[in-house]
DNA sequence: GTTTTTAACAAAACCGGTTTAATGTAGGAC
DNA sequence: GTCCTACATTAAACCGGTTTTGTTAAAAAC
């Protein structure tokens, strides 16, 4: 490796002359630049991004952190990606992805610091250890999604207005005249299952209904995928409880499950069971028969804020906790129909 | 920040008897280990990431380098990010996506080299500058889709078969009676246009056909989108020769603007006019009426062996130079058939 | 003509780690 | 008791940059 040292020899100069030259922060006469230019040009010096970030203290890049269980990543992540993405090559920064295994992550997280200067963290869970960490460390972080208890005053964060997206979904169901929904949740420790939990309650108390307990499932966090989960989970409640009429699933591929056990209940969506979920994605919305009714959550705006935000606190420094909330759409599509 | 010195103050002990606590390398007493990492722990002690890595030479960091133009992602680029993302897991590896303005991204590429131990770089061009400077400074590489020349012989590759793709998609049109097939190719810097004209020409010459001049058209690389140049093209083409019966896209967009540019001048999909294209993703095909026929390039398959390739690299020092092409496979859904 | 300022560069210190060479100390062999 | 070895630890050098401080010579000021 050349190095800039190597460049100096060459030019005859020192090290902190060809340093000068490169960055332009002091004048260097014109005669020694053109001498440090050529050398450099001849030798294929190129500046070690590492030495230069450990004096600096800054890198340009950003991270991505997300529960890296899962992957390949879903519609939302890949259009949150895209909105980080294009927020980010305007401000000239980089994203690095983190994604090691829980195992392997453990250990890192233990030796050592990323090489970021800010993170956006996803899938925020209670008292995530993620949060806590970066708060210590003073890492600049955006949360995506809403930080649990009190840490949600003192972190920015960017999230779906999940409580009103939660309300308009069992709104539209109410309406149709579905008196018990089954609303198949996410994890109950991720901060998101509450929330719409709460916009569940919300529709219900506003329609004056008061809704079953227990019609409301968790996905249990650890294993499986949501496609089973949301089969098994349609299967085993419409067994037990007939009224159930009509399904709020927390993904589209838990979607894709419940079309696969209506089927196999003999069900005709929107017929006898109307499906809705929450859907990631804005460009390629899987095919599915009948299209699926949802509330299209914008993850492309969700990932560009939470860019603008974290290079903000980063270039800035600036200390304001700020939360933005978006509004999600319904997009209907024909998997939601009247009860008869 | 708490440095390693903080931490050897605290504990009592010298600097390097702290990195010989973490790093393992090193027997250090049972008392002292405790002595350190209680320091290390009270003050919230994280090694640096930037100055182990100026002294490992390593980051365990992988780039992927795309030209910066297209965002958002493509569904080939998102499955191909998966399939790497996948492979780095395993082996502990991060992504450093690269997506810097083009403006940018000259002023840097000159600055300072990328902070990574290898990188995958998309969508290769004739005598491209990235590969020559990588090659000058030894870096890593493995390119998805052929470099050009005799660099096709000194670098580390992954790619579609698109000789025999191309061929293949053109063989199904031919076959059901197509004799004018309008080629909207990628842009012509490109290598991958020039394998896929190969392509082309070849299954006409294995059927006896003497291809049309001027059917073949370049998507000028710099402006514009693809769905533009598929529906401005389409029509202009259509009107000027009115043999064309069926066309062959570079994408799925491009496809989407041949449907749209069918649609204005009346022509049904497929009775009029076959469309079949290129197509990346295989999770989420977009959807259009009727559903697009396509050669299916496994991105997802692309960005593992890529990924494998490069890593293989970085952790052995491997030199041999490799090449893996992968097949593509036809999928009908209703876009082509047969001339009347 | 001497002093002060300025420009242009060199030398050295520093960033926060790792690694090598040096040091001291205890235990075993003779 | 001396010598050698093994072990645990420290001090110093190093990675490749940037930045601060010092030095020299020429230009400007008096």
């Amino acid at each position: 490796m050349v190095t800039i040292a190597d460049v100096a020899k060459a030019a005859g100069v020192s090290k902190g002359t060809v340093s000068s030259v490169f960055s332009k922060k002091r004048p260097i006469s014109k005669e020694v630049t053109q001498r440090v230019l050529k050398a450099a040009e001849e030798l294929n010096y190129r500046p070690n991004y590492w030495a230069r970030s450990l004096v600096n203290r800054k890198t340009n890049i950003i991270g991505l952190n997300m529960r890296s269980e899962k992957m390949p990543l879903d519609a939302f992540q890949h259009d949150l990606l895209d909105g980080m993405m294009e927020v980010c090559y305007e401000h000239g920064y980089r994203i690095l992805i983190n994604i090691l295994q829980p195992s392997l992550l453990k250990q890192v997280e233990l030796i050592a610091s990323d090489p970021v200067d800010g993170e956006i963290l996803l899938d925020p869970i209670h008292d995530d250890p993620r949060i806590e960490d970066r708060l210590k460390r003073h890492v600049p972080i955006v949360v995506v999604g809403r930080p649990s208890g009190e840490r949600a005053g003192q972190v920015c964060s960017v999230d779906n207005d999940n409580i009103a997206a939660a309300a308009k979904a069992v709104r539209l169901l109410l309406s149709q005249g579905h008196q018990q929904i089954l609303f198949l949740n996410s994890a109950k420790d991720r901060t998101v299952a509450e929330d719409r939990e709460l916009g569940y309650y919300l529709a219900h108390r506003e329609a004056g209904v008061n809704p079953l307990a227990g019609l409301i499932l968790n996905k249990p966090d650890d294993d499986g995928t949501s496609i089973r989960f949301g089969y098994e989970m349609t299967l085993q409640m419409l067994r037990e409880h007939s009224g159930i009429s009509a399904v709020l699933a927390d993904n589209e591929s838990m979607a894709m499950g419940i079309y696969q056990a209506a089927e196999e209940l003999g069900l005709v969506i929107p017929g006898d069971l109307s499906v809705i979920a929450f859907s990631g994605g804005e460009h390629f919305p899987p095919a599915m028969h009948p299209p699926l009714t949802g509330m299209r959550l914008d993850a492309r705006t969700i990932g560009m804020e939470a860019a603008r935000l974290l290079i903000e606190q980063v270039t800035t420094g600036a200390a304001g906790v700020k939360r933005i909330l978006l509004p999600s759409e319904l997009v209907e599509r024909g998997s939601c129909a009247c009860t008869h």
